[in-house]
DNA sequence: GCCAACGTTGGC
DNA sequence: GCCAACGTTGGC
């Protein structure tokens, strides 16, 4: 099993839209790092982190699990989403999606800045590559980040 | 709103 | 393939 962290604006889909749905569709993933990691190496059963990004403050608020393989992001293909492009043809889909469920809202979500404040995690990609949307957690990361929290 | 870091585009 | 220009992300 991997363990992963997975980005939102919350003003656009946050984890309490997530809990109210129960799954979503994760899609709109248009960068090809985030994009390679989650076609090739997210799997079914995956534990995601949920990270609140362009907010106040921005937080680690929860934990989703993996409920799909990636298949091609339909938006891409629909000229009515904001997603759509027309050089991207269902034979040759270039963007990719997958299923999540909720499974767990944290009751005190972990600011950034606590995130920060734990020598243990120096080396997180959120601390590192602060930009990409889907990145890799380790299993001790994972487990900290999850004790943090109770 | 600012700006640093990063990603993409396109001319050459 | 290089690199300048431009666009986006996201913390502050």
């Amino acid at each position: 099993m991997n363990y992963w962290l997975f980005k939102t604006e919350p003003a656009e889909f946050s984890i309490d839209h997530l809990e109210h749905m129960g799954s979503t569709r994760w899609d709109g993933i248009r960068n090809y790092q985030a994009r390679n990691l989650l076609r090739d190496q997210v799997t079914l059963g995956d534990q995601v982190l949920i990270y609140h990004s362009s907010c106040k403050p921005t937080a680690i608020v929860g934990i989703a699990e993996v409920i799909s393989d990636a298949y091609p992001d339909p938006s891409q293909f629909d000229a009515n989403s904001s997603y759509f492009d027309v050089k991207y043809s269902k034979e040759n889909p270039r963007w990719f999606c997958l299923d999540i469920r909720h499974k767990h809202t944290f009751k005190n979500s972990l600011p950034l800045a606590a995130l920060k404040q734990q020598p243990s995690l120096k080396n997180m990609v959120l601390l590192k590559q602060g930009r990409l949307s889907i990145q890799p957690v380790t299993h001790a990361e994972f487990a900290l980040i999850t004790n943090l929290t109770t």
